[in-house]
DNA sequence: CGACAAACGGAGGTAGCCTCCGTATGGTCG
DNA sequence: CGACCATACGGAGGCTACCTCCGTTTGTCG
């Protein structure tokens, strides 16, 4: 990859994520190819279509958790546990309207984002497991039943960060132990 | 309202819905107008834009939910606290996406659909607290807390009836008196 | 430094959004 | 019953976005 294209691929992924936080699934390629200062035709051949760079720049963002949920290792596991937690809500939040737009999308080759997903959930696990060895955490409890809890939690709660915390705590309460 | 308006305002509503539930909230409004056999000056004048449609369609579903919960009140507590999440849940599936692209949307005079939102949260408040009365549902759950198991269950099996199964089951053991 | 594969840019064809206004028609009143 | 007009209809047209295609530019390697 020529070093002109591998920066001009970086650029487009921070503008197509500044544009898409900003106006959702929907924001206009040609808007994020000027944001970057490119030609429309240099987003196409990076990203084929809106879902592929949609993939990429999910598939980057979930890396970037994976990391920091792998960096909680060094946390007690009730701190690491609780962490985790307001982290994936973190990130559902901000991409959650992308994300509902990548899923309603089918076919094609996903297997970038598919490892990306994979990676994360294991990442989560081993904290989940960590924590619930310690008696940390409910034994009874899996990584699908947290998904559930987070994002109902963020759905039930949208547009009241009050009400969030509220509940937030009274989930981890919840799953203590 | 004259009777081909009126008959016309039917007519779009039905084939929004076809459209929505096939394409999500990006279906294209020309198109949902051919289906209709109608002009699309026609369509922008009963709806000015795509949310007014969007909001107009959802309220109708759900004056029709919560015409199915009021029926309710005929069955013992239990059996209609189970049948009411149950039909959340359906209509939760249904227009998840859609729902999600018109809470996205800002500003505008939402009243009607205020309005529908909350005759179907006070429907539901109604058979849940029969059946709290009737100790079939524990005490402590609020409408709230539903909404969001509802739709963290929709959405941590997205894709997986069966699992759904096992965890609605789950659920509504869970929350028994 | 020269050559060429790799990458860029943007014109252009298509389609959807929404507006505007000329035309058609249902309902009402003499 | 017929004529009038407010109400409603249709679609052309201006705009913007999507995506393709191809002529031009540029990084890299011998």
């Amino acid at each position: 990859m020529r070093a002109d294209a591998r920066r001009n691929y970086e650029r487009l992924l921070a503008c197509a994520h500044e544009a898409f936080t900003e106006h959702g699934a929907d924001a206009s390629l040609e808007d994020i190819a000027r944001r970057a200062g490119l030609g429309i035709g240099t987003l196409y051949r990076h990203f084929p279509n809106r879902e592929a760079l949609l993939v990429a720049l999910l598939s980057a963002r979930l890396r970037g958790l994976t990391t920091y949920i792998d960096e909680l290792a060094g946390q007690e596991p009730a701190e690491a546990f609780a962490n985790w937690v307001r982290a994936s809500c973190e990130h559902g939040k901000t991409y959650r309207g992308i994300a509902i737009g990548v899923m309603s999308m089918v076919l094609g080759d996903r297997t970038e984002f598919d490892d990306a997903c994979a990676a994360a959930k294991a990442a989560g696990d081993r904290v989940l497991v960590r924590a619930q060895e310690a008696g940390a955490v409910r034994p009874d409890i899996t990584r699908a039943h947290l998904v559930a809890l987070v994002q109902g939690l963020i759905l039930a709660t949208e547009d009241d960060p009050e009400l969030f915390d509220t509940l937030l705590s009274v989930v981890l309460a919840g799953l203590s132990g």
